[in-house]
DNA sequence: TATGAAATTTCAAATGC
DNA sequence: GCATTTGAAATTTCATA
């Protein structure tokens, strides 16, 4: 299901529903039913309509990557040559898991990605092995998160 | 349910669980135990230990925040005044909706932070009314992410 | 769009291997 | 640690307003 349509109205009842699965998932329908003021049924065919209109776009376990032992997070802002094919050196990123972001931006830097390892010596390692032998890619900027304290998706 | 444990060993099984749920948090219990081979009452059993590890920190729809007009995301460089508590700058940044991800990082940034608005407009509104406001901000550098190319989790 | 009821599927605890 | 059973709960569909 794959439709998008951005002439979409969401209403009061839209929203809640939407605001109860974003924080978890596994929301049972009916307890939302109970918290609207609407059927269960009736829960279950807006939902059909919000995936419908593309507004959703999936669900998610979240998991802490710092029980696997991933802690160290950085951004890495990255000059490509001018003769270099953005679109080349993307799918060279996309073949390394640890990069969870990667942006096209303004700005000084071609490309912009956040990474996630497991320490510094696993950091300096993506940085001169997987990245700098990209090729097109000349020079790097790194700067490591030493501490996240905001994480959420966008107001509804 | 709180509980953190950093020794937790997690096997094929495990992994096979969290990828599924981590691609669609509804997946049904008993198509992953189909999958794996195993029954949904063991499936269940270890989603149980999963949580109590702490490695599944929730779940979460996603939500397309296109198809609600909110097609720019940008990031900011924060600098602050040395004499500025940082927890009071991240605390008024946490009153900002539009602030998705907000990072104390090394380099010349004091405060790193990622933001979604609607136009050019909604962002120099954050810009100049909403963050530069705030008791302690020297000066912000920003960029704008013209697409993003990648945007997962870590792979189990 | 909403509802209630029915049919189907899934969950989750108890028990035994 | 896993399988089977089983009553309870949730999901999904459908006829109808």
């Amino acid at each position: 299901m794959k439709v998008v349509n951005q002439n979409i109205e969401i209403d009061g009842i839209d929203k809640a529903i939407l605001r109860a699965l974003m924080s978890d998932a596994r929301t049972p329908i009916l307890e939302i039913a109970r918290q609207v003021g609407i059927s269960g049924a009736a829960i279950h065919q807006r939902l059909r309509k919000l995936e419908k209109s593309g507004i959703i776009t999936g669900s998610k376990f979240v998991i802490n990557p710092k029980v696997l032992g991933y802690t160290t997070m950085a951004f890495i802002g990255i000059y490509l040559d001018k003769a270099m094919s953005n679109p080349d050196a993307v799918k060279q990123l996309k073949k390394i898991p640890e990069v969870l972001e990667c942006h096209y931006t303004t700005g000084n830097w071609s490309i912009f990605i956040k990474i996630l390892c497991k320490d510094n010596e696993h950091l300096m390692h993506l940085l001169n092995k997987d990245i700098q032998s990209i090729e097109g890619v000349s020079r790097t900027e790194t700067f490591i998160s030493l501490n996240q304290q905001i994480d959420r998706q966008i107001k509804i």
